[in-house]
DNA sequence: CGGCATCCGTGACGATACTG
DNA sequence: CAGTATCGTCACGGATGCCG
């Protein structure tokens, strides 16, 4: 094993330089490492609560506080400044008659997207049934949901209809477009609808159930548009 | 939107309730996602780093301390408890002659592989040359490498062979064994070697050479084991 | 009213010292 | 060697205030 040269061993004898007119120092692992340098970016408690959000399509400050229950104020304002200074965002004016910001992703932050699903992978079997403390939005399915069409080729947008609500993912081409959203989806974009219930959406999601066999079962209706 | 009430607003002559005998009460997101779920599990500081040393096998306390430049001995000794509790690793007792202990994935833990790699791919853009303050390990470099060269279809343990290090990395075929390590590979796993610099193996990390153009060019010097 | 900034209490984090 | 104890600092979460 290569000697590491020591870095500058931070002794205890550097106060934190209380004067130095402002250094915000941000914390860093500090690796010459691919993953650690990912953390560096989105290893902060809620970013990637609000890239996922953001791959929805651009929103606002307030819209983003409301899908994003638990998170404080000062909090969410401080990531969004971290995100945009990092890369990850761009702050864009509306244009005429609504003078508001909204908050988007730039192609390096849709880049995230494997994260998440990756993420969404390894989380799905906890999804069993809400805890009592848990916030839901139908959307939220759509990243797990979207794994499972994806690793049986579906491809397109694909709306989907709960009885508890509904919502719309693309599936591939992974251009910079909204991954999914809340409702239906965009007039004409549609090229499936899928109606299943909450339970059979998760044992999709958790790849107890392949969309193929949950179909054939009748426990998925499928509408393919004309395409 | 459901409207909803708003809790009694605790004002500060209300203490905290500071009788109920004990609620830890780990800090959850609270919401039924799938990434959420997974972020409850992974995403306090230091807890993927952790995992991404225990992928090269089974380390002891202090290995692992060496290996995480920057983390404190309590909270890694908080997280590899956290961890234990919620499944991603077993504390092992060495058996004869060493009494030590040992910390292990479970297959859970394991199953965080993806997860790794999509940050490492999401981050390598980012690795051009340490910053001074980098600490720098040579087997960190295979979470990226091994995702180039899964990508090209290369299987089995291959070992890697720059100026400043060696390392080992097994693509593809994941079992629950260790996916890389330091050092040279076990005694006869090795089904190819490949040497470079390591400007070479950042570029093929970075995604902007691919090994194969790489051979061609003779900035790779590959030598096949007889399989 | 949307979009933050400020203040405050609590808990997580990081460094060091200490112990079995 | 493998952690625990202690302590100062900072990040987080909640509420509230300001300002266009």
């Amino acid at each position: 094993m290569p000697t590491r040269p020591t870095p500058p061993p931070r002794t205890a004898t550097a106060p934190p330089a209380a004067s130095s007119p402002r250094v915000p120092r941000r914390r860093s692992y500090d690796q010459f490492c691919a993953a650690a340098r990912a953390l560096d970016a989105v290893g902060d408690r809620w970013t990637l609560l609000i890239v996922r959000e953001l791959l929805a399509g651009p929103r606002r400050y307030t819209d983003l506080h409301v899908d994003l229950p638990g998170v404080s104020t000062d909090v969410l304002a401080s990531r969004l400044k971290d995100m945009e200074r990092v890369g990850l965002t761009v702050r864009r004016r509306l244009p005429a008659p609504v003078s508001a910001y909204v908050y988007e992703l730039t192609p390096r932050g849709h880049g995230l997207l494997p994260v998440l699903t990756a993420l969404a992978g390894w989380g799905a079997p906890e999804l069993t049934d809400p805890r009592p403390t848990d916030a839901v939005r139908a959307h939220w399915l759509a990243l797990p949901l979207r794994r499972s069409l994806e690793r049986e080729d579906w491809r397109g947008v694909v709306e989907v209809r709960l009885d508890e609500g509904e919502f719309h993912v693309r599936v591939g081409a992974d251009a910079g477009e909204p991954v999914y959203g809340e409702g239906a989806a965009p007039e004409g974009t549609a090229a499936a609808r899928l109606e299943l219930d909450v339970g059979t959406c998760l044992e999709i999601c958790r790849g107890l159930l392949s969309v193929a066999d949950a179909v054939r079962d009748g426990r998925v209706n499928v509408k393919r548009s004309t395409a």
